[in-house]
DNA sequence: AATGAAAACCCCTAGCG
DNA sequence: CGCTAGGGGTTTTCATT
């Protein structure tokens, strides 16, 4: 749980680098960077281990994948015994691609994908057969402007209290 | 906006080691989908032309860049001339990592990361004074259970009406 | 923590089935 | 659409600073 003290200017050029292109070479990235090829793989190899960088992916179109129905889904859990084993049993469902237990009227936003709205009807079904899972609300995605941009800026280190 | 019919077991094959690994060389995974090296290559630069990949990308710790605030923003549009403007401008926020327009109470869902609740305050601001925006209400992040999961499935293409 | 050099490996194209 | 082959570039290691 540490901050990004770490990391500097160099360190989020080859970030932002291969977030843009992961198969980019070490070579490339370098001279854009200013290091030799060696110097940027062991930059590379550190950030990995320290889990700066969690793992070289994939960005597909999931229109091309036949996913064509996106929607966010509200689910609120009942007072019971079960309320901890919700996580791990949607976390089992591949058309649920993110969960994020939230503050507020209810307890989970899960983003869904599917092949199309039918299909939602199905995963809905499956999750409100889920132990602990008191109710659902599905706002369903007519557009997805952006998703899943290369990283473009970086957060400062918080000034320490300039205005107060 | 054609369907998937022209992926086959192979592709998938390779889409899934690539989205978990998008470094690893085509020599392996040419051993693990049992095909040749060159054919690999050859579809994946099919694909990358095809748009079903659209890059190969890197996931980041958004803690290890100190972005340890997250919020799902739901914004409601006034019915004025500048509606179609206010996409474009949420764009150009890097805080805001990812836009859809919803049917329902709110025109947009929008996720937006910052390094702290402070920071939010600023964001929503920001996003008020956009013309066209009328509303927003925000849904605080208590934690991330899973995102940008690894490919690990996909959809068969839809059965012709067996059940009815 | 970076460099340059060396060796191993991989990418990518070409030619062919 | 896939395979083999080969040159050229890249990755990865290592001694040095």
């Amino acid at each position: 749980m540490q901050a990004n003290i770490q990391l500097d200017d160099i360190d989020i050029g080859i970030l932002t680098a291969l977030s843009a292109d992961s198969r980019r070479s070490y070579a490339d990235v370098a001279s854009e960077v200013g290091l030799s090829t060696a110097a940027v793989h062991e930059r590379v190899r550190k950030m990995v281990e320290r889990g700066v960088i969690e793992r070289f992916s994939l960005r597909i179109d999931p229109q091309r994948l036949g996913l064509h129905f996106t929607a966010f889904v509200a689910i609120r859990n009942d007072g019971g015994i079960h309320c901890r084993d919700v996580a791990p049993r949607l976390r089992e469902m591949p058309e649920v691609l993110e969960l994020h237990s939230v503050a507020g009227e209810y307890d989970f936003i899960a983003k869904i994908r599917t092949t199309h709205a039918r299909a939602l009807e199905d995963v809905l079904y499956q999750i409100k057969a889920i132990p602990g899972v008191a109710r659902t609300t599905s706002t369903v995605v007519l557009n997805t402007e952006f998703e899943d941009r290369p990283l473009r800026w970086w957060p400062r280190p918080p000034t320490p209290c300039a205005g107060g």
